[in-house]
DNA sequence: AGGAAGGTAAACATGA
DNA sequence: TTCATGTTTACCTTCC
């Protein structure tokens, strides 16, 4: 049965049924090796292409590839005197690969990494060192390379040259190779001696081999890409990256170079489910400036070539630039190469956090004292218990008030439990049915504000009954109802959780509309709907009073509703109000469906109900539903609930009471309560 | 230990 | 017939 319904999910979800379709692809992460894939082969094509499509005369060539040469050179000897141990000693652990950096950190934060922080990890000066290894394999390379196609060319095209010219540019190239081999030893060295690189005996000629990880720091590139021009640049200023602007279509991938332009670096590569879009997201992410009359690498009056930034005063000009200086030419083919680098080196360290990121949330996925083996996190065994310990205390609000799931990396952000909330929190080895904000304070409406980015995407259940979530979707709407359909969509919408094992939630949402009298079918004019009763899901489930569970219990079996609802002032008064004070209070669209909510439930229990008979809808919560409400009527019960007149003086917030009050009334259910 | 609450599964009915 | 919707029951786990 289990596997049926996770067949059936599996089967379900990508279907786009109940209008989730576009999410099917969330989870696979097929697309992005596949175009890592084909990103490496382009860029061996392209590698070819520019060992083929040289249009310089080797004389030329050689000139330029030693100008190139010698700027890398200088730039390595900055980095050498500048010191690449930075700060923290405690970084040279981060070792071989770069990616340990935030792996280390953000396993040891108590919250995740931001992209920022991940940038600021990844591209702290010391990495400069890393990228000037790159640099300086990947203009070892091209030297080599360079040099066969001088060979090449001079014996096939049989020019005569003079042997001793050649000779020489040939012997003084060499040595310059062997000066940069040089260099980059010592840069390895150095590197290792800093714990950037671990140091492999059969790697040693090739750092970018053992670098694999390595995060390239795209402030180091434009010095690549300006490696030939201005050589009589002081080294310093080569560093500072100055002007450049990355944001065109090369560095869009990796936009975090300058300062203020800082951007998450994945956040562009990662769906808001969480999937990498990888090379697709480049091409997103250049073209999401794109307009019909731009160019990908134009932008702001200015060539966005990487180095380039030539001024253009419109498209066409720009155009004609483009068509002049960055032909397909070597010097472009070798910044197409440093960029593809650039880009392959974000993709497999990209690959990596994904990676990272699955494990995270299928380790979410388990409690930690659960032994059982890891589950699949992709596709959750439906109905299964462990499946049902899900609980993390994502319901728990970040004291700080914070929305710390994440936005942009599909929410590793662990739902930390703050520390203030202590076994509220946990809800005693919660299983899913003990939701937190249903025992305890957090009012629903108040965490979903505050953690409605990390619920949507990162596949953790929610720490609420289907019931109070039903009703929160219900309430959440201008209409205050909502067909069972939307309620699915609802779900669907607000967490990734039920995009999956559709069979068994949506029976469970169906089980609680009918369980629950809370729940009202409202035959319409299109068909039913489903509304919310207030009173009745207030009344559903008493407060957990702290201390005192015979009083609530008294409370409940005795007292009438307004009295309960002064009690839920009560309450509220000790314990909620930090969090209905919080941001998520203010969210719009909790705050609006809060206060017609409030006039609903709260002034119905005062008003004179009865005046529709004791065969009116007792549970007709919704003004605009005065016609026909059916199903599901108690009406002893409804009776009972109308015994009017709050013998406790329940603060009556229908007659006037402030929308303030209103909020925090409507905060008042149960479940809000602690 | 027992009840309450909630989650899950399933059978069944109904209507489009 | 199939599917969505709705109801009901049963069983289980967890908490109190």
């Amino acid at each position: 049965m289990m596997v049926e319904s996770a067949s059936e999910t599996i089967r379900s979800a990508p279907s786009g049924q109940n209008g989730v379709g576009s999410l099917s692809g969330q989870t696979d992460g097929s697309s992005g090796g596949a175009k890592g894939t084909t990103a490496s082969g382009t860029g061996r094509d392209m590698t070819t292409g520019a060992d083929s499509n040289g249009e310089m005369s080797p004389a030329e060539l050689l000139h330029f590839q030693q100008q190139q040469a010698l700027q890398v050179a200088r730039q390595f000897l900055l980095q050498q005197a500048s010191g690449l141990s930075s700060p923290g000693n405690n970084d040279s652990k981060q070792s071989a690969s770069a990616v340990q950096v935030p792996v280390s950190v953000a396993m040891m934060s108590p919250q995740m990494l931001t992209p920022q922080q991940m940038q600021q990890i990844l591209s702290p000066p010391q990495l400069a060192g890393v990228v000037v290894g790159i640099a300086l394999q990947e203009y070892y390379k091209k030297q080599q390379e360079q040099l066969h196609l001088q060979l090449l060319t001079q014996q096939q095209a049989g020019k005569p040259q003079p042997k001793e010219a050649l000779g020489n540019k040939q012997l003084a190239f060499q040595q310059q190779l062997l000066q940069m081999q040089q260099l980059q030893q010592q840069h390895l060295l150095n590197l290792q001696r800093q714990g950037l690189v671990s140091l492999q005996p059969n790697q040693a000629s090739g750092p970018l081999q053992t670098l694999p990880q390595a995060a390239v720091c795209p402030t180091d590139l434009p010095q690549l890409w300006k490696g030939e021009g201005a050589p009589g640049q002081p080294a310093e200023d080569s560093v500072k990256q100055e002007g450049l602007d990355l944001t065109g279509t090369a560095a869009t991938a990796t936009s975090f170079a300058a300062p203020p332009k800082v951007s998450p670096p994945l956040s562009h590569h990662t769906l808001p489910n969480g999937q990498p879009t990888v090379l697709t997201s480049r091409r997103d992410s250049s073209s999401h400036e794109e307009t019909p009359g731009s160019h990908p690498l134009y932008g702001h009056g200015e060539c966005k070539w990487p180095g380039c930034e030539t001024l253009c005063e419109d498209l066409g000009q720009f155009i004609k630039h483009l068509n002049t200086e960055h032909a397909l030419d070597d010097r472009s083919t070798a910044q197409c190469r440093v960029q593809m680098q650039v880009v392959q080196q974000l993709e497999i360290q990209l690959a990596k956090e994904s990676e990272r990121l699955q494990a995270m949330m299928a380790h979410l996925h388990m409690r930690p004292s659960e032994p059982k083996p890891f589950s699949q996190p992709l596709n959750p065994v439906p109905g299964s218990s462990s499946f049902s310990k899900v609980t993390v205390s994502a319901a728990d609000s970040f004291p700080d008030g914070l929305v710390h799931p994440p936005t942009s990396a599909a929410a590793p952000v662990t739902p930390l439990r703050p520390p203030g909330l202590g076994s509220a929190s946990l809800h005693g080895g919660g299983p899913a049915r003990r939701r937190s904000s249903d025992k305890f304070c957090s009012p629903i409406s108040s965490e979903l504000a505050q953690n409605h980015e990390f619920y949507k995407n990162a596949d953790v259940r929610p720490p609420f009954t289907y019931a109070s979530l039903i009703r929160q979707a219900i309430l959440e709407t201008p209409d205050r109802q909502l067909t069972l359909n939307e309620i699915y969509n609802w779900f669907t919408r607000m967490f990734a959780y039920f995009r999956r094992n559709t069979a068994t939630w949506k029976n469970a949402v169906r089980h609680n509309l009918s369980l629950h009298k809370c729940f009202v079918r409202v035959e319409n004019v299109k068909g039913a709907v489903w509304t919310v009763d207030e009173r009745e899901y207030q009344k559903r489930r008493p407060p957990k009073m702290t201390g005192s569970p015979t009083l609530v219990k008294n409370m409940i079996s005795g007292l009438s509703y307004g009295a309960l609802n002064a009690s839920y002032q009560a309450a509220l008064a000790e314990s909620s109000f930090p969090l209905l004070n919080s941001p998520g209070m203010l969210n719009p669209g909790s705050a609006s469906s809060l206060l017609p909510l409030s006039h609903d439930d709260v002034g119905a229990p005062v008003e004179p109900l009865p005046s529709n008979g004791s065969s009116s809808p007792p549970r007709l919560s919704p003004p605009q539903y005065s016609h026909q409400v059916q199903v599901k009527e108690e009406p002893a019960e409804a009776e009972e609930d109308r015994q009017p007149g709050p013998p406790l003086g329940t603060p009556n917030p229908s007659a006037s009471g402030p929308p303030e009050d209103r909020d925090l009334e409507e905060e008042l259910p149960g479940e809000e309560l602690s």
